[in-house]
DNA sequence: CGGCCCATTGACAGGCATCAAGTCCGGTGG
DNA sequence: CCACCGGACTTGATGCCTGTCAATGGGCCG
């Protein structure tokens, strides 16, 4: 059915339907309520003065977005692709968080879960070249996208959403997972099929240990 | 007396001294402890798994290192300069938390200012070119350095750990500074002073919109 | 005074962004 | 069913940026 994550589920709500590339809230806006995501992928946009668009970072089934730990959304949400949610008030997240708070011996995992993503995401920026980028961000999101078969995983991200994410360009993404693929760490077959095929050297690169090409 | 900054403060604990270079705690460790920032500047460190390592912020008087959220902490932190500090225990801070948010309304600010300061280095280094990366991080830091007198600032930062903030070569940080005080964005007669001349060009070299020399 | 670390400057090579075409794919309408 | 179209992906050529290496300078401390 669906999966219980680390934060409390109200499961008895109906799911909402969301379209691919509709904007969830928009940074800025008083956040009065938080989406948990039932299926389906969101990004977080971030935009700074000049029209510069960055994905800062990407939300799956489980996840909760826009965290009223602020007063105002931070960042703003979009649909990447079709998706499910729920909304829960401002009000309900809060008493939800004290009672886990008290219940699980003092830690936050929803908020963990949040800042992870964030901190993952300067410690990919922060490695120099573009394979290293690309592999690390492939090690991080294969442990979440959902598995059709064997090894078979739905990759439904565009390249340009990566390339927003890692902070480089299309081209550059595109011309790396085809090394990739004849090296044989992963193979696409299809646009929006993924196996990691050597996920040691995989890490290798992503660690800048190993060369590529 | 007592102090109300954004997390209640225990003044009227005497605070610890800590030498530059001296590790405040490891990542990875369980996390008893809360400290909080009185003097002096402290930098977050995450090391992957070779070697790699990157500077992932850096904190100044009144900030509180190392929020037991998790119950590891997840990052080191280091003196960069002399500094002065208070710890709490994880349990109090926990208290002082639930208080805080029941009386502010249902908001963290402690948390959001960690998180913010994440948030901030991926939006930086999703910059492209370093004149961008150096100028959007001076114009952050300017805000939190003290004050000398009318324009100078105390800017006590290595530029190798600028560097390893921004993921870029110690060269091209000392380049940039080079530059930006050719272009008189900035002054700095002095290893440790610093003072932003024209704000505005600043920004707009921050952004993208504006070149460098 | 000497040693060390950090900052500085120059020369050079390599990587990646950019520009420009061309291809593939799904969707739409005839 | 097919022709068309637009967006995303792919591939190649080119130039700039920036990392790297190397050497020098400068401040601090012992």
């Amino acid at each position: 059915m669906y999966h219980p994550a680390h934060a409390p589920t109200a499961s008895a709500a109906i799911a909402l339907p969301a379209m691919a590339g509709k904007t969830l809230f928009v940074a800025g806006e008083p956040c009065e309520q938080v989406y948990q995501l039932r299926r389906g992928i969101a990004r977080a946009v971030a935009r700074s003065t000049e029209g510069d668009r960055q994905v800062t970072a990407f939300f799956f089934p489980g996840d909760e977005i826009g965290l009223p730990i602020s007063d105002r959304y931070r960042f703003s949400a979009e649909a990447v692709t079709d998706l499910l949610y729920v909304c829960r008030s401002r009000h309900r997240w809060y008493e939800a968080l004290m009672r886990s708070c008290r219940e699980q011996g003092e830690s936050l995992p929803s908020i963990v879960s949040e800042q992870d993503s964030m901190l993952w995401r300067g410690i990919i920026l922060g490695r120099h070249g573009v394979a290293s980028r690309v592999s690390a961000f492939l090690l991080m999101i294969a442990e979440r996208l959902p598995r059709i078969e064997e090894r078979w995983l739905l990759f439904s991200l565009p390249q340009i959403d990566i390339a927003a994410y890692l902070a480089i360009s299309p081209e550059s993404v595109c011309r790396t997972f085809r090394r990739l693929r004849e090296m044989k760490l992963i193979a696409m077959p299809r646009r929006d099929r993924l196996a990691i095929l050597d996920r040691e050297r995989l890490k290798a690169v992503a660690s800048g240990a190993a060369q590529i090409g």
